[in-house]
DNA sequence: AATTCATTCAACATAATTATTGAATGTAGA
DNA sequence: TCTACATTCAATAATTATGTTGAATGAATT
């Protein structure tokens, strides 16, 4: 695969990219990159992977400039280069969500059906959370909801789900949102919630959705 | 790699799609798809690649959704799935611009820097046509602009364009544009006219985009 | 300096991707 | 039916990607 001429070279480049994406736990790296920074422990950890292995994966995502690296004592942090990581991320999504039957059926044969879960758009998620009509819940582990959520969301992680439903009001709305649009955490809360009769929706996407949409989001001390 | 858990199953289909667009060929197969639909010899020839070989790159993009076949008496048309496949290779063509270094290197050895092009927005081209000020010219072969050309665009494939430069009015601005942002033609076209002393310029992508915006086109009879 | 710990590297085995070849399939027309 | 032709399929070889293991590196701490 000699490069010679400047199109084969570009078309090559821009494969690197595509490849990099290409790789299902990568993907995952992606998405809880998009949370916040990490280190690679912390990555492997949450993707009960081999250290090596996520390392691994990290630099061939950097090679292809998804990812950025700094060293921070023992550490290496890794973080998302840029805000276009994302706006591929959930191009192919798309692409994916639009063909493949497969995606519907893998989300259905596990949840009901996504159409069910009601999701609410980020819009309207923010303009009822002026009027105080709706009870926000972050379903996200803590140390991922402490490196940002939505405006006085109330962390409720998936374990504690059930316990925690008791202490809601029949008739309030509760919204779960989670890592983004395809976090399964978020739809086994509004199941788990709905189970419990109260009124639950998902919010169509995730964090990283809000954050690069603009709107305002709270940081823990 | 089996797939058991809902989590896995989903970045699996994900990456399906990634991994559709990761590599070379296939790529430039997205990009001659866009200007419109073509058999499997038709791309073949426009590759210089074997017909086996494109045929099974197409039946790999097929799978994960990015094209749909049609067969029409002996021939197999193949056309892009939606407009969400163009939104992510423009996604990935981003990242991978952003990145390197190595994409703007690629460019910068065969022609001038691509900032020295000037490239001119849609936009803009397409308010300067309304003033009729500007002489627009599609460098890409006759049968791609035959499928579909902005409006009152001249053709001019490349091969004929050192020979026609003489036509051209010294004073007047000439834009070129050709496949899509990255398309060599166009560079290449900028720069013979430029050796000839006229004022030219590159549109800064090419017309999927331009269709893709909601711009008027024509299409040949 | 020695130790600890996070990360990376190197080497290896396995699996997946790719290009190539020739045969098979399917369609149109003689 | 026979032929021509576009496409697909099947089999192969070469390349590349992936995961695993243990050793090497780099930075902080003792």
């Amino acid at each position: 695969m000699s490069i010679s001429n400047p199109k084969q070279a570009l078309y090559e480049q821009f494969a690197q990219v595509a490849k990099a994406f290409g790789n299902p736990q990568r993907l995952e790296l992606v998405e809880h990159l998009a949370q916040g920074p990490r280190s690679v422990e912390a990555l492997a950890v949450k993707l009960s992977l081999p250290i090596a292995n996520v390392s691994q994966h990290l630099q061939a995502m950097r090679r292809a400039g998804l990812v950025s690296s700094e060293r921070e004592g023992k550490f290496v942090n890794y973080r998302l280069a840029d805000n276009g990581v994302l706006v591929a991320f959930a191009a192919i999504r798309s692409v994916a969500e639009r063909h493949s039957a497969e995606v519907e059926r893998v989300v259905r044969g596990w949840f009901d059906r996504r159409d069910d879960m009601e999701p609410i758009s980020r819009e309207e998620l923010a303009a009822r959370m002026v009027d105080g009509a709706v009870t926000v819940i972050d379903v996200r582990p803590p140390d991922e909801y402490a490196l940002g959520h939505l405006p006085g969301a109330i962390n409720i992680p998936l374990s504690e789900i059930e316990a925690m439903s008791e202490e809601f009001q029949p008739g309030r709305e509760v919204v779960a949102y989670c890592r983004g649009p395809w976090c399964v955490m978020s739809f086994e809360a509004v199941a788990a919630l709905r189970r419990k009769g109260l009124r639950a929706r998902r919010l169509e996407d995730g964090l990283p959705e809000w954050k690069a949409a603009g709107l305002s989001f709270e940081v823990s001390a």
